[in-house]
DNA sequence: AAGAAAAACGGACTATGGTCCGTTTAGCTC
DNA sequence: GAGCTAAACGGACCATAGTCCGTTTTTCTT
């Protein structure tokens, strides 16, 4: 992350402890336990503690809060989203042009949901801090600089949370459990609704 | 409330026994008080059944949780708003184009937010269950009806969603707080969505 | 007005996320 | 390897949303 970009040596790479990454994998693993055999609403932090072998302020320490727990459940599917949407081949890297490299995050996003959703759901943070965490940030980020790429000149901050906002986890839950609606359905119009802005 | 319309002594009205709406007035009454003196944080369920001089069961009882509570509170609001776009002078209203409605409909549900802010932010839904609100599904129900009313055809379910989603509070919020925004900017950046969406 | 039935009351109780701080341990220095 | 320091540990503790059920109150019936 904020690995400095000098020589390698200097300024004091923050050792980790080996006992705290240890745990940091033990709890992890215990996590993904949990859930396979009791299901996601028996994973409270109590009970993940004691099937981890660990003390509560110990999974607290490691993820900060509930939601961090989650996020690092699905930490490795989004940093590989990320790595593609960076730098990796078409459509998402930056060889695409730009428009096809946004209709192609914006399904990448929601068709995430459909491989960790219940992980997702249950992660998403309540209310506010949602937009506090640094994926999020990097998406607005990437979003904003490809609507600018798109020729959009005027109000990018606002427009590109227009487009992200209707990508949030709860919103295709809701879609894909209660209206007659498919994941395809989802990302065609979201992608409509993109390209029609872009035009 | 849910007076029946037809003849009044049919259809077993479910008598409202006094003690109960006397308490529920006394109950939000106490609410805004401690808001207003003591700041929204300050409005956990034990505080305000103190406040008000009742059981902390009778809060519960009479607006289910803490989100009914907001809702309560912001109902008003909420209804004159409703009764604007359901049959109110235009440009809510049904004498309107639909395309000027729809932009109406966002800009009143943005400048909302103006309005009742920290209510709305605090009393938002934690995640799931924020679709369920009879308020949202009402405002689903105009959207869909205003698109297909502006020639949209396909996909009007998922359409709607992508264009209520960014009217949460929370994207409000974030916008203005964090980037450097105004509501105006917000309002702007929504209706450019929706104008090229139906366009 | 008295009695009965249904509804509402209230506060102790539960569940759970998150904090605090005295104790333990990894990893560095000599 | 002994000793030191900063970091990590762990579980008692706290705050708060939400439940439960014995008690009280309203309202209907006769």
């Amino acid at each position: 992350m904020t690995t400095p970009r000098q020589l390698p040596m200097a300024a004091a790479p923050p050792r980790v402890r080996r006992d705290a990454a240890a745990n940091s994998d033990r709890i992890l693993a215990a996590a993904r336990d949990v859930i396979r055999c009791e299901g996601i609403e028996s994973l409270t932090m109590d009970h993940l503690a004691a099937r981890a072998g660990v003390g509560k302020g110990t999974i607290f320490r490691a993820f900060g809060n509930r939601s961090g727990l989650f996020a690092a459940l699905t930490d490795e599917a989004e940093r590989t989203f990320q790595q593609e949407f960076l730098s990796g081949p078409p459509p998402l890297g930056p060889d695409a042009p730009p428009l096809q490299r946004l209709l192609a995050y914006g399904e990448g996003r929601l068709r995430l949901y459909a491989v960790h959703g219940p992980l997702l759901k249950a992660g998403s943070q309540d209310g506010s801090g949602r937009f506090d965490v640094p994926a999020r940030q990097l998406s607005a980020t990437h979003v904003r600089m490809l609507l600018r790429q798109c020729g959009v000149r005027d109000n990018v901050d606002v427009l590109a949370e227009m487009l992200l906002a209707p990508l949030e986890p709860d919103v295709t839950d809701h879609l894909l459990s209660t209206r007659n609606v498919t994941l395809e359905h989802v990302v065609a119009g979201w992608q409509r609704v993109a390209v029609s802005l872009v035009r």
